[in-house]
DNA sequence: ATAAAACTAACGAACGTTAGGAAGGTGTTT
DNA sequence: AAACACCTTCCTAACGTTCGTTAGTTTTAT
């Protein structure tokens, strides 16, 4: 199917070079076929954005709901980011929409935040009545959780992989040494 | 001087909607000239896009060698964002710089960074010879410090001010409650 | 008088988009 | 089985607009 090789360019492009920053020659080329051709797909340049915001936001929140460890969702998203170009093109978007669609984004953004922080506090409150986690405020803990979580997109989004696994590795460590239980919280 | 009226309104229109969103014909229309006469003032728009750069990363090592407190230079940051198009202009660019930019200016970017550890760790320093922070480690204690002014500046970019304002109160809780002297570490 | 700073006019290139048609496959009617 | 209409997908050609930029000229200030 064409138009799934047009998401593809399209998403790694628009990730890349942002909205106005890509132009459908750049797509079209990218997957081999004239430029009106595109249109045989999409009605236009909008709504095919707004097709890949479709797909990577139902897709990042199946992840999501997936997901049963805090660490391994940090990891997660740290592994996808060299391979899923929809993942690149969404963190992009999110952090600078086109005009015309940043309400939007930010709307459904923070829903997908509000879900993230809802699973955390699940997960939290798992590991608190297991006893693996301290007695902490769970809501604080979740937004923490989620500061860390932002970092390291933004790493990702700066391209080195080193500079984002010693970030991760420092954040995790803060992060896990505060939550933990131990009679021993620091070392 | 027009030129400094050229650099106001470029600076906040590019750190709106992008150097390839913005046009020279937007930033004319705001200073209230015609479009050619900005080349009395700059080459080209890659030259204006280059010149606030300079000024930006300038301004912004100057702010960082003037503070002394960490959670005043966080709060620094904040309260900056509000008023002061050159400081948001900065963050886009190097969130999402142009494309011919791009090296240069995470470069540039390191730099800026490598110099807030170092700040970082000098008052850090400073605070476990006064007695009031624990004998911490310092690098990973100024890059954990580093990950939370990202994802402050993450909210910046997302514009809503209380989310700021809870996430920097709710970081700094776990920041400062992981490095200070106290009998009790957690409450 | 001289230089800087603004203007008008226009350039070629690139942009997103539309029109109109050719090629190929699918299913229905004779 | 052959002929038909139909729809999808791709094409070429071209549209009007906007882009960054240049040339040449006039205004403004020193």
């Amino acid at each position: 199917m064409s138009a799934e090789k047009i998401k593809n360019s399209a998403a790694s492009l628009f990730a890349e070079h942002g909205y106005a920053g890509t132009s459908l020659a750049q797509i079209s080329e990218q997957v081999g076929i004239k430029k009106p051709s595109i249109y045989a797909h999409f009605k236009s340049k909008e709504h095919l954005f707004s097709a890949l915001l479709d797909d990577a936001f139902a897709s990042e929140l199946r992840i999501l709901y997936g997901q049963s460890s805090l660490f391994e969702l940090l990891n997660n998203y740290v592994k996808r980011h060299a391979n899923d170009a929809l993942f690149r093109f969404l963190i992009t978007s999110s952090f600078f929409p086109p005009d015309h669609l940043k309400e939007d984004i930010l709307n459904r953004y923070y829903d997908y935040l509000d879900a993230m922080e809802k699973k955390t506090g699940e997960i939290l409150q798992d590991g608190i009545e297991a006893g693996t986690i301290r007695n902490i405020d769970i809501a604080d803990t979740a937004a923490m959780y989620t500061i860390i979580l932002d970092s390291i997109l933004v790493e990702l989004c700066y391209g080195s992989r080193e500079r984002t696994e010693k970030r991760l590795d420092v954040s995790w460590r803060f992060f896990w040494n505060s939550i933990r239980k131990g009679e021993k919280e620091h070392d």
